[in-house]
DNA sequence: GATTCAATTATTGTCAACAATTGTTGTCGA
DNA sequence: TCGACAACAATTGTTGACAATAATTGAATC
């Protein structure tokens, strides 16, 4: 009994949740600018506490911040993109030899139920759901192996794949289906590190192997569509 | 002819490296809490951005918000710190490697340079630039290692390993000698990728080995000593 | 018609005052 | 003497207004 009310006022979490979703998501294309008074207007909330949140959002990479311009989303460069590559496989090779030794049964059986979703997006043809799945089930990995840090380093970078994708990822590509991520469930289960970990480099690779420096598509539509649901 | 002038206005950047600096070379000591209106006249600047600064400090772990309370500098659990350190462990061992292969003759001498430094230092019982050094070593090496992500990373966590030290180490145990960064210089210098990863990851244990969980000392001068440097 | 420069407008950066919250102190009663 | 309660003080949270800065428009000149 809080939910109703018309509208209550947003916490700065949940304003900052709102927008990073919508860049995650590839709803909001990189080199849209993010007037202040606009996202105030949206969020019904004062400048102050945008500005707050538009400064936490650049410190994860996902806007750039111009002194006396405003707050844009990010255009990642190519390099930076390897960069983001790099660091993830360095992450995520560790999370899935850790997962490998400390897994449950309850966590095996948490993982093959996200794929399952996964499959049931892809087969649907519901691409918004594929992409957010697809970054989901990494973030399930970085969470099961139990290690806070990683696991909300991870969730910048992915958050940065998602937007390194909405510029470079040839078109007709989609996501990573979900047979890679079903490949890294089955060898985490078999409890074989070696395994586990060279399928995670393959799949980390592969992404980025389908990058095209070539296109550079903006997106750009109204902000007000977007984050007012 | 800027440096002058009584006092100038400190830049938000600056006055986070100088918090951030003082908590890192463990000047203000966990549990302290940073008032908001004390900052503010230290670095005569407005409580609005002080409180900038602080959200950002928080970002990173250095210190806790507490709603309505304040910021305290954070008091790190003996979870949180071994999660530190397998989170440096995963990072810096693929430092290593990648510097092993891609490393010239300038990066090398910069090492070396360094160390120096640090052997000197610890000599003349520098304690503090000892801290110093210790910690900027490690960054030397992200940022020879050229991913701009990962030194950033580890940056953060560099600086959360000061707190973790300032908290939990033995006191007359001094931070981590510069023996062991000579060695790593060294395997880095013959290109052992093997060699140079397992004595990285024996430096980090080693340091992780010596906290103790008993002590708890607080250091909490005052701040006004420390700061206006 | 194109270019430079000035005036305008829109947007961000900064600040100081006000509201809300929390911790504390002092008082009253058992 | 101890505990509960109420007024107080100290600190954070929020807002709106104002100043500084950068983009834009329009006019004048070549």
């Amino acid at each position: 009994m809080d939910a109703e009310a018309g509208k209550r006022h947003a916490t700065d979490q949940e304003i900052y949740e709102k927008i990073w979703n919508a860049i995650a998501e590839r709803q909001i294309g990189p080199g849209t600018r993010l007037k202040e008074e606009q996202l105030a207007d949206i969020f019904t909330a004062s400048r102050a506490r945008i500005r707050q949140v538009l400064q936490n959002l650049a410190r994860d990479g996902l806007i750039t911040l111009v002194p006396n311009r405003g707050a844009f989303v990010s255009k990642p460069s190519i390099e930076e993109a390897r960069d983001v590559f790099f660091a993830r496989r360095t992450i995520e090779e560790r999370l899935v030899e850790r997962l490998c030794a400390t897994i449950g049964s309850a966590g095996i059986e948490r993982l093959r139920q996200h794929v399952d979703n996964e499959r049931k997006a892809h087969q649907d043809g519901d691409v918004a759901s594929a992409i957010r799945l697809s970054g989901a089930f990494h973030m399930l990995i970085a969470e099961l192996a139990q290690s806070q840090i990683l696991a909300s380093l991870l969730r910048d970078l992915v958050s940065r794949t998602s937007l390194i994708m909405a510029m470079y990822q040839q078109k007709d590509v989609l996501n990573c289906g979900p047979d890679e991520h079903a490949a890294i469930v089955e060898s985490i289960t078999a409890r074989d590190a070696r395994k586990a970990l060279a399928v995670m480099h393959h799949h980390l690779a592969h992404i980025e192997n389908q990058l095209d420096l070539e296109s550079e598509r903006v997106v750009s539509r109204d902000l007000e569509d977007i984050l007012s649901l």
